[in-house]
DNA sequence: CGCACTCTTGACTGATTTCAATTGGGGTGG
DNA sequence: CCACCCCAATTGAAATCAGTCAAGAGTGCG
């Protein structure tokens, strides 16, 4: 078991004044609230625990496993650059991933033992590994660690959240615009990358990769975007793609047979 | 690990022996082991939420809203009775239930500042609301509310991932059969509620009623349940009914043509 | 007793997958 | 430098799965 002890470094010096009118309690939310107040947007999670916390640096290759699904793990990975992709097997063998973690993410929170999923580096990777005792004794140390966890936990649930309106309200299309639309990022200008293979796309999306490649070129043809090669795309269209998105259908392409028919009827 | 356990609980009537070598973090690493040694798994975290902090109980009629996507919120929702749908609606008006929640279930944790969802009784339900103020404050001071939510985050995140696996991979069918096994619960025997409507029930699968309504039937047929009326079942052989989550297709109705083929070949 | 609702069932349509063939790019060896 | 291979991606045609539309059955309520 690592030494608590250390954990007290930077509170050391006068403990005592904390606890002569005011319990531990008030003064972690006083901690905290300072720690939101300066700077807790700007410090993402991952930053705040490399700066807090020892962690061993590694370099992955594309294809190498970082963790397996089933595995006891005492372990959070964070991902410093490249693209990690987390991902379950079922039972006949098909593949869901069923997130992509980019640099920034952190795996492993919230699974307290198990490894729920398998990880595997998409792109050359470098990632930096926590041990899980140590966030855990850093968690109830310090207020600051425990907003970014929590901060962590909830920005992963939000991911989620997306990911399971798309796969269960959208089409194949809408699917594939809306991860393009993610993938993009804040800033729609400019060329994007993407780093995975049309099969890792496909089984993120519940698709077949002819179906993302279909849709790809669909909205290409549409000038909703424009394809580079097969891993850079501009988007030309960003509001329209979002509309389509959002089942405007982007024209009254979907609606007018609809119509007809009722003339009919 | 243990050690420091037993020392913080008698040492808590005089604060300031604590101080003299050990911070506020060892103490509050003790207090959560020791949460963790008497039962946290005993008792849920909402229980523990109920014995902590103050709530207002209110008693829900079907239909009735609890809170409406979008809004600002400082509330946490305890489901005590009853069942409780969250959903969002997508842009074409079509809804996405994400998740229905039980008894034992929290609704919105880790949504810090706005809801993500619109929540909405099923049946007659029994919820406690707790200010989201309160619980960030006991999560600041007491060890075993940090626990306890922790613990909420993780259930909740792999219950998202169950369902996400299911909307991604798995075909109509098989996603009710997971339904229904999801319905069971840990206990296969005996009879079952579907408290919820089958379009409640589309609406979360990604399906539509007359799907869902095709599946249940089929399994009914297949004597793999047993359909009292459209509210009750009863799993009859619920190893077969997994089987044919996984993709064995409960015979090997898929896996002939493909043979046939590859002998053609 | 009829109305309103949910659920079930059937026939048909259409979207997506599946199968199959082709294209294109990157690297290797002749 | 070019031919070749290998793999990923694309494209087309057929097959399948789930959705849509429509009608009927069951249930509860006024």
């Amino acid at each position: 078991m690592t030494h608590p002890v250390q954990a007290s470094a930077s509170q050391r010096d006068n403990p005592c004044l904390q606890c002569e009118h005011l319990d531990s309690a008030l003064n972690l939310i006083a901690e905290r609230a300072q720690c939101a107040a300066k700077g807790a947007k700007e410090e993402t999670p991952l930053d705040r625990l490399r700066r807090m916390l020892p962690g061993v640096v590694r370099t992955v290759e594309p294809g190498q496993h970082l963790t397996l699904e089933g595995d006891a793990s005492d372990q959070v990975i964070g991902v410093l650059s490249g693209l990690v992709r987390c991902y379950r097997l079922t039972g006949d063998g098909r593949r869901h991933i069923c997130r992509f973690a980019g640099p920034g993410s952190l795996i492993g929170l919230g699974l307290l033992g198990v490894q729920r999923h398998s990880a595997e580096a998409v792109a050359a990777t470098q990632i930096i590994v926590f041990r899980m005792s140590a966030i855990e004794a850093a968690f109830e140390r310090d207020a600051c660690i425990r907003a970014s966890i929590l901060l962590a936990l909830a920005e992963e649930l939000t991911q989620r959240e997306r990911v399971q309106l798309r796969l269960g309200r959208l089409t194949a299309d809408q699917r594939v615009a809306d991860f393009l639309i993610e993938l993009a990022g804040p800033k729609n200008a400019g060329e994007h990358d993407i780093p995975m293979s049309r099969a890792d796309i496909a089984d993120h999306l519940g698709l077949t990769i002819e179906t993302v490649s279909r849709g790809l070129h669909r909205f290409d043809k549409m000038q909703l975007i424009k394809l580079g090669d097969a891993h850079h795309f501009r988007l030309l269209r960003p509001s329209e793609l979002v509309d389509f998105i959002e089942g405007d259908d982007d024209s009254s392409a979907r609606r007018l047979p609809h119509a007809q028919r009722e003339t009919k009827g």
